[in-house]
DNA sequence: GGCAAATATTGATCTGGATCATGTTATTAA
DNA sequence: TTAATAACATGATCCAGATCAATATTTGCC
């Protein structure tokens, strides 16, 4: 068997959504109607897991994480960037509760949807829903990659992951306001934060990467992606 | 911050795959027209992992694990018995290659949907597409909780809730044919061959299950349910 | 029916990363 | 301005589960 696939582990998704271009003037007149702008702070709870779910969530503006909280700790299932639709769970039928919170990480701005309009409109605009249901494959993609992360890959590849996807796909720059903390870092590279400290040290020692307060500079990316790729 | 909500950490889907029922008469005919019908044996591929995405599966008989292969070994994203959709994500627009593979546990059947078809459909019913937009929603629900158990739990709870899954999902009686090798069943959970071995002896020991052969009977399933939910 | 190849089992050893302890430097709030 | 709190840092120890090694047992198959 060969196992040479290349699995991208980002934990972000790519695409803007582009859904909402695909609705009639009355449709979006009908989503407006039916919908909140919402501002959150830095560290605020946008949705709770367990709560009902009565809304769907577009980030307007910001970055958030999405996690489920149980008995054994706490798993970040991924993080999410602004213009993505974040809580489409929520549209299962049968199920009316979040499974999962959606927290700020920065200050953040949201638009809560209606889920009962949401959904007269899937039932309504085909189109409509076939981009919904791109979008919720590109999640999964998505959380499928970073599945394979944490459970396959050793913590030196997981956090040279995590910090490549920052870079690549969050900041889209080289060099970047890491506005993570150790402590965050860790739980998103699902090690503890004693670990992500000494292998950061690690990465500075290695001239893998430059850190200055809280800017990082990415160095040898290359490697970088080596180490992501090895474990 | 509490953290004492239960989550479903199954590795399968539950619900019958009902969204066949809302096509119209021609629809019908028109997947009927495009699909054939495969039959599978045991340990044999139904799709792999990087090859081009032409149709859609949809398991008629059987029992096949979906997985992904990378340089760091494999993950069995989850098990999925008969009368369900298997390879949605095959839909993806851009994504032309299956981002997993599909291997048969059982001796399986599958119809192979074409791809163009079934997208055809969606964008043409809004009702079927809403049905399917549900199946990927169950499927993410499930995934998140499969997704939470490898990470968070220790080898006993996961090897638990296997068991338990089995038990409970898929065969739906306390005493069932194990079809699963202890090599099959350590994938599943997330170990080594050797820790099942020694798992399910102690298991056995506590009472807990009895196993005769390949007969595995649940003898005290609330107490196995424990240790799914501690770890 | 026999033999090669998986599969199952058990014990000994090793190790990545967690946990614990302790201290230092930034923020934040009062 | 300072007291409190959170973030950052580093070293020492520990442990769950992997890896390695060495049979036993089953299964498929010519």
């Amino acid at each position: 068997m060969t196992r040479d696939q290349k699995i991208n582990s980002c934990t972000v998704g790519l695409e803007k959504c582009t859904c909402f271009e695909l609705l009639t003037e009355e449709q979006t007149e009908l989503i407006d109607n039916n919908l909140v702008e919402v501002g959150f702070s830095k560290g605020e709870t946008i949705c709770k897991q367990g709560t009902f779910a009565t809304h769907v969530i577009y980030l307007t503006k910001g970055l958030v994480k999405v996690h489920m909280d149980g008995t054994q700790g706490s798993l970040i299932l991924k993080i999410v960037p602004e213009n993505h639709l974040v809580a489409l769970t929520a549209l299962l039928e049968g199920n009316n509760v979040f499974p999962y919170s959606v927290t700020a990480y920065v200050d953040s701005v949201v638009k809560l949807i209606n889920i009962a309009t949401f959904k007269k409109i899937i039932n309504e605009n085909a189109k409509f829903a076939a981009e919904i249901i791109n979008t919720l494959n590109s999640n999964t993609l998505q959380t499928f990659g970073r599945f394979y992360c944490l459970t396959n890959k050793q913590a030196y590849g997981r956090l040279a992951d995590i910090i490549l996807c920052l870079s690549e796909k969050i900041f889209k720059q080289k060099v970047f306001e890491l506005l993570l903390t150790r402590k965050e870092l860790a739980e998103l590279s699902g090690m503890t934060t004693e670990n992500v400290i000494r292998m950061l040290k690690k990465f500075r020692e290695d001239g893998l990467i430059e850190m200055e307060g809280k800017k990082v500079k990415i160095k040898n990316s290359k490697l970088l992606k080596k180490i992501s790729n090895y474990g």
